[in-house]
DNA sequence: TGGTTGTACAACCGACTGGTTGTATACTGC
DNA sequence: GCAGTATACAACCAGTCGGTTGTACAACCA
């Protein structure tokens, strides 16, 4: 388990419940026992879930013992995007396939 | 270990050292003998590192035995991109603060 | 008071991770 | 052919993951 944000960010995003869990956040607060409602995982796994997202500063939780909802935090987010930002002229202008292209035709491959 | 491409590509993600690969990448290809090179870690630490990263689709290698060196390829990068902007608004509004706030307001915490 | 509900903690499981070392293969150059 | 180089594969380790079940606690409700 690494020490720097990002990659706690990456890994909290890297599994699709979570996701989920964070799509579910975007539209307001909820509780565990509603977030684990869509799902066919026990509450304690989402519970689990959750610790993760805590870990990784994407969510808050409320104080109170008896119910405590959470709440989504997107500023980790916001430095993964900032992150990928560095690559994005790579997809935007499909400069990795223009490589593969000049680099095949270096090779001899095509032309 | 999920079945969908963007868990593998955020998992890849998350982990300094590939991160690191993928920024070597971007500069041109390299073999793992020289990606390795800049780390405290083994050369085949190195090689699974990247095998990780080509599971994900992150990197292409070619085909020679005697050296395969890697290329970028960005496209997942572009899909996890894609799946960020939905949240984008919530960092760049700050509506997650703002969320935050009414709710404290809400809650009569402040006001 | 007692029952129900919401949540957390602990232990356990099988699987995977990131790292190591050791061994094997394949190409290059002499 | 032989030495060196580049890489891969396999086994092993300790640690973590995602899930489960069981137990416990705290807060509401009757």
């Amino acid at each position: 388990m690494p020490i720097d944000p990002l990659s706690h960010t990456f890994a909290a995003l890297a599994d699709p419940t979570r996701r989920a869990i964070l799509a579910r956040l975007a539209l307001g607060e909820a509780t565990v026992s509603e977030l684990a409602a869509p799902f066919p995982v026990s509450v304690q796994a989402v519970s689990k879930h959750l610790k993760v997202l805590e870990r990784a500063g994407l969510v808050t939780r409320a104080k109170a013992a008896q119910q405590r909802p959470a709440r989504l935090r997107a500023q980790p987010l916001g430095e993964a995007d900032a992150w990928l930002e560095h690559y994005r002229a790579f997809w935007a202008t499909r400069f990795d396939q223009l490589a593969d292209h000049l680099h095949d035709i270096q090779k001899g491959t095509v032309r």
